[in-house]
RNA sequence: GCCCGCUUAGCUCAGUCGGUUAGAGCACCUGACUGUUAAUCAGGGGGUCCUAGGUUCGAGUCCUAGAGCGGGCGCCA
């Protein structure tokens, strides 16, 4: 068809004949299936550009076909300008390739695929959450705290760069900026999704979060979507087994209702797409302690490029050691050591131990990260103490404890990451509709 | 932030030891065929070999720097 060929969202796929033209059409937002329309009869050039409407059943649909109509008259909205520089032809395209056509890349099949995956899994995340009473809490965006020092932030200003306010000692004047002191993107809703949890019990967040890390992998984002629900009067072990319910609750919605994009998946992307998903949600996830995770490593019968000791953290290597070869299936490891995990985690019987949590998951390592948090104020001010926080900054978290407390438990699971596991795309920049990363934010 | 790799047609890539006019598949254009599913067949057009500098009689190929992209690690979700 060439110049003739309508490049858009409704007909992707077309072959010309002398006499008729099968332009195949994508039933957009309801699945997969696909139909076809048949123009034929009279020359095309002067057909195609005829003003027209109707249609009727032609024959019944061939195998793959959702449906298959014929057009007595067509119009077409909108012509490819230049068919031969169309970024998007009926052929396979590397995702590199497909990241600099962002804005291009959902007429792809694949990414059409992966925009109804994340629709699903994100609907289910609601249902789960809005079934069991919990509520979701909106956190800002922009924040004041350094939620938990938990990595570089992203200043969101509005002085003048080229003329900034100064103090006479040389620093930034940061009365005069827009909130009246230094702002940023948030790293996490955790410390504001605990005041609503103190108040109303079962609280969730599920929005934007930023991290300006200088991180180059296929498994970080600098904006992504995190889901970080609070439960009051929780522990970690409440904690973990709402983890477990919730990750099988969204892949079995998952599987049930986007069978047709997840046997896409396991076709083109991932053989083992479906089966990894039926094996996790019918599995029972592993308990297991640091200490004892730590013990299990030294005796494994396998070198790591970082050795294993009792008060390091896991390395990625040391987590999918456990969860694909030792175990072979989900792993929740539990109580990790004090002085490697965040303030605000509560600290165990031992003083050498908080309850913390990650659950490790075969191919992909830590999906989820979270702990019981400490309600005890004076072991919150020791703990930020030994951190060297300062408790003044924290002012208001500390009044949650201050002014009656309960004790809760929460985690975080990144949306993203979440997508990348259940489609077996291999790059989270491929799981978000248009991704962030350093260096790259065209679109 | 550290280490490694890649960059040749619209896309995916080949290009030997540094040597004549840089190739293929797909896409595009023309033609054949009344039903395709990545159709097929015949013909045709299409190149800043990432950029700058250097070595050489001669550079897509070797060297240096830069840019872009990707992979691994760290940080984490």
């Amino acid at each position: 068809m060439g110049a003739n060929a309508p490049g858009f969202q409704g007909g992707r796929f077309l072959r010309a004949r002398p006499r008729w033209v099968l332009l195949r059409t994508d039933s957009g937002g309801g699945g997969t299936g696909h139909g076809q329309l048949r123009i034929g009869g009279t020359p095309l050039d002067e057909r195609l550009r005829r003003h027209a409407r109707a249609v009727s059943w032609w024959r019944p649909p061939a195998k793959g076909q959702a449906l298959e109509l014929r057009a007595t008259e067509i119009e077409v909205v909108g012509w490819v300008d230049d068919p031969e520089t169309y970024p998007i032809q009926p052929k396979q395209h590397s995702f590199e390739y497909l990241r600099e056509v962002a804005h291009l890349r959902p007429r792809t099949n694949t990414f059409g695929a992966v925009a109804r995956v994340r629709h699903t899994l994100a609907h289910a995340v609601q249902r789960f959450f809005h079934e069991r009473g919990y509520l979701w809490i909106h956190t800002p965006i922009i924040t004041t705290s350094d939620a938990e020092g938990a990595g570089e932030m992203f200043r969101v200003s509005t002085l003048d760069l080229l003329n900034l306010p100064r103090t006479e000692a040389g620093e930034i004047e940061w009365t005069e900026d827009f909130f009246a002191r230094p702002a940023s993107l948030t790293v996490s809703g955790q410390l504001n999704v605990e005041a609503y949890c103190q108040a109303l019990s079962n609280v969730y967040t599920f929005g934007p979060t930023f991290r300006a890390e200088n991180s180059n992998t296929s498994r970080h984002l600098a904006e992504f979507w995190m889901i970080e629900p609070e439960t009051a009067f929780a522990d970690l072990s409440d904690n973990a087994d709402l983890a477990e319910e919730f990750l099988k609750y969204i892949f079995r919605a998952l599987l049930d209702e986007r069978s047709d994009d997840m046997a896409f998946f396991a076709e083109r992307i991932d053989r083992s797409a479906v089966t990894r998903l039926e094996q996790f949600v019918e599995s029972s996830f592993e308990r297991m302690e640091y200490t004892e995770a730590v013990a299990r490593l030294e005796r494994a019968p396998k070198r790591f490029e970082f050795p294993v000791r009792w008060g390091i953290d896991l390395q990625s290597e040391h987590e999918r050691y456990l969860t694909e070869e030792l175990v072979g299936r989900p792993v929740v490891v539990m109580n990790y050591p004090r002085d490697i995990k965040a303030f605000y985690m509560r600290l165990n019987e031992d003083d050498r131990t908080v309850a913390a949590m990650d659950v490790l998951a075969p191919g992909i390592g830590e999906i989820i990260g979270g702990s019981q948090r400490e309600e005890r104020l004076d072991v919150l001010d020791a703990r930020m103490d030994a951190q060297g926080l300062d408790r003044s900054a924290y002012w208001w978290y500390r009044d949650l404890r201050r002014y009656g407390t309960v004790p809760h438990a929460g985690f975080g699971l990144g949306f993203e990451r979440t997508v990348q596991y259940a489609t077996g795309m291999a790059n989270i920049r491929d799981a978000i509709p248009f991704p962030r990363t350093p260096g790259s934010a065209e679109f």
